[in-house]
DNA sequence: TAGATTGTTAATCGATTAACAATC
DNA sequence: TAGATTGTTAATCGATTAACAATC
C-alpha cells in the first residue's frame, strides 16, 4: 500500500499530453521517446517519464512509447473514453459562443440543453427558459454545467445544477462558486487571463533588476 | 543590489488579488488585513503578505493594508492604470463574444478592429477583411492581438501581429504560437480546461488508492 | 503604552531534474 | 548481444508556511 496523490502541477499537463499525441496519431507517428516529447513540448525528459509513471508504467525500455497506446491511456485517465451529457446555463457572449462551437460532440460531450431565464434571448435557437430544465433532468442525466451566466446569478445557477445531480461544473463566471466537496468546479477566468498577459507586457525587464537594499 | 524575480506562482495570483480588492472596494471597505483576505480568498496570509512585498511594503503594522491603496498598486502592477488598444483576429464563436463583451473598454482595453479573411463573415456587424489591419496599424498603435482564427491560421495570423508590432498576444487556438521573446502570449485554452474537468470528475477518489507494491 | 498586524527569516513541503540501474 | 530508452532514486530547486521581531 502506497499513497497515489496526484500533484496537481501533473493534472494540469495531462491535456497538453493528449492535445500532443492526437496530433502525432494524426501525423502517422507510430512510437515516441520522452526525449522527442521534451523537444516538442519544452518540459524535461525526466519530468515527462515521471508525470506518466503516477499513471502506470506505459512504455517500454529502448523503444519509447505507442503513440496510439499512451494517448489511449491519458484519455482513460482523463475520462475521454466515455461520453457527457452537458448544459449551458447563460445565452450571453460566452453561452452562445459555446453553443456554437461544434467540436464539442466529437469530443464526447452532447450539448442536450441551453438555458436563459432572460425571455428575449430565448428566440427560435434552441434556447429555453431555465424553469424547463428540471424537466430535462427528469428524463436525462446531466453530468456537466456550464455556468455562462451573470455573476450575479451564477451562484443560484450552481445550486439548481448540483440539484439536478450535475458531477462537474465549468464555470465562467468570476464568481468563486460555493458547491458541495465532490462536486469539482472548473474556472475559466478571462479576465484574469488578460490581466496576467498585460502584467508580462509590462514587466519583460523585471526579471532581474537592481533594488536598494537598506 | 538583489534578484528581484517574480515567481509564477505569485504572478497567477495577482489578478484574483486585483478582482478581490475591487469586490472590497465597492462594498465600501476601507482597511484590510492579511488575516481577513486569507479567509476570504483560502490563501494562506503568510503567503499574502509574502506575495506583496515582491513590489513594495504597501502595508502598516497595525493597521493592515488600505484597500484603495492596495487595489492601486496592484493595478500599476498588472498595467491596468493605463489604456491598450487590441484587435480581435477571427469573426468565429470566440472572437463574436469577446466582439460582444462590452466590458473590455472599462477595464482599459479598446477593440479598435475585428479582422477575418472570410468574406461571408465580413458583413454589417464590423469585421473587416484582414487585409486592412495593415492601413489600421498605420494610424494606431495596437498593443494586443487575440487570436480567435482557426487553428490552421494561427501561427500566420501571429506573425502578422508581430509586424504590425503588438506588444502581447492573447491566444485563444490550441496552437502553441513561434513568437519573439520579448513578446508574451497567454494561451486561453479551453478544450484543457473542460478536459481537466473531465479528470477530477472521474477521479475524486483517487487522492489517496491503495496500489500493490510489488 | 498595549494591541494589532506587517515584513521577513527560517523551516517545511512539494515539484523538478540529473543520473543510472533495469530491461526491452 | 549492443544500443536505446524507460522507470525510479537521490539531489536540487522553488514555493509555502510558521514564527516572530519590528513597528505602527
Amino acid at each position: 500500500m502506497e499513497i497515489n496523490y496526484i500533484p496537481e502541477a501533473v493534472i494540469r499537463r495531462l491535456p497538453g499530453y493528449y492535445r500532443y499525441l492526437e496530433r502525432l496519431e494524426k501525423a502517422g507517428e507510430v512510437r515516441i521517446s520522452s526525449a522527442k516529447m521534451s523537444q516538442d513540448l519544452g518540459l524535461n525528459a525526466s519530468q515527462i517519464r515521471r508525470d506518466l509513471n503516477y499513471f502506470g508504467g506505459f512504455g517500454q525500455q529502448g523503444y519509447g512509447y505507442s503513440v496510439e497506446g499512451l494517448k489511449g491511456e491519458i484519455a482513460h485517465i482523463l475520462g475521454l473514453d466515455r461520453r457527457y451529457n452537458a448544459v449551458i446555463m447563460g445565452a450571453g457572449n460566452i453561452g452562445r459562443a459555446l453553443m456554437g462551437y461544434n467540436r464539442f460532440a466529437s469530443m464526447g460531450f452532447d450539448i442536450v440543453g441551453v438555458f436563459d431565464n432572460n425571455l428575449q434571448k430565448i428566440d427560435g435557437s434552441g434556447v429555453q427558459n431555465v424553469s424547463r430544465l428540471l424537466e430535462l433532468a427528469e428524463v436525462m442525466d446531466i453530468q456537466i454545467g456550464m455556468i455562462c451566466t451573470s455573476p450575479c446569478s451564477a451562484q443560484e445557477t450552481a445550486d439548481l445544477l448540483v440539484n439536478i445531480g450535475v458531477k462537474g461544473i465549468w464555470n465562467f463566471t468570476s464568481v468563486s462558486l460555493d458547491v458541495p466537496e465532490d462536486i469539482p468546479v472548473q474556472n475559466v477566468n478571462l479576465n484574469d487571463s488578460l490581466f496576467e498577459l498585460c502584467f508580462r507586457m509590462n514587466n519583460l525587464n523585471a526579471k532581474i533588476t537592481e533594488s536598494e537594499t537598506i
